[in-house]
DNA sequence: CAGTATCCTAGCCGATACTG
DNA sequence: CAGTATCGGCTAGGATACTG
């Protein structure tokens, strides 16, 4: 066994859950993916992640600023300007959601098949009352 | 420009949101990477993916078969004994997820020092009410 | 041991309205 | 433009009880 580093320190896990709490919410890695094109305003970032609300927007990367994953840049001028990017920890996350993200894209088909083939057999089997 | 690969095909990146949905929930890249320690049966599972409850575990366990990441085996004896393993694709997420795990227990320290510095700042702020 | 089946609730998140 | 504030539906997910 000893598979990987991940299988000891059980301490460290509980640790990391609490981040995973964090990054893995149904926002966090896909600002953090967009970001990665580089600094975005706030409409910029609420037009290209598709599907996110006003508020989300907001209360995501309120979070990951929190975290010091995002630097917000704030231009006192009249309408307002604001400039979002990543910090200098969020690209070394960048690394890591940009791999996930890239799986996601190159095995959905394969993703698709399997779930056709999984509800197919549970139909089959339900077929026999 | 041009940063990233994610920065184009924006269909594609609308699939991904989907794939995105089904495992970045709260416990799936936790199951995959225990599994990643090799073969496990219900309970072993259950103990050390800690926190979780049982209908959860079987939900999630569910869900990670149906989209192939896991494969389930069952031995008709008893009492009952079933054994959770990765599939071929499965493991190719493993290594993606367990990168991402890492970074989580790698900059624990740092994210809890950006947050204790985020909410002092805010609190400085407050107190010129 | 390895699940189902129910019930129930905290809080996520979207919609809408308002502001500096 | 870039937010904040408020409300409410919905559902993820925990607790508990039961079974082959």
């Amino acid at each position: 066994m000893q598979a990987n580093r991940f299988s000891q320190a059980s301490a460290e896990r509980c640790r990391a859950r609490r981040l995973l709490d964090r990054i893995a919410d149904k926002w966090s890695l896909y600002v953090i993916a967009v970001l990665g094109q580089g600094t975005k305003r706030f409409t910029e970032l609420k037009r290209e992640v598709d599907g996110i609300s006003q508020r989300m927007l907001t209360v995501t990367l309120r979070g990951l600023e929190r975290d010091g994953l995002v630097s917000r840049r704030v231009y006192a001028v009249m309408p307002p300007h604001v400039e979002y990017s990543l910090t200098e920890m969020g690209r070394t996350l960048l690394d890591r959601s940009t791999a996930l993200l890239r799986w996601a894209e190159e095995h959905l088909d394969e993703i698709d098949a399997a779930r056709a083939s999984y509800d197919d057999r549970a139909k089959n089997v339900r077929s026999f009352d």
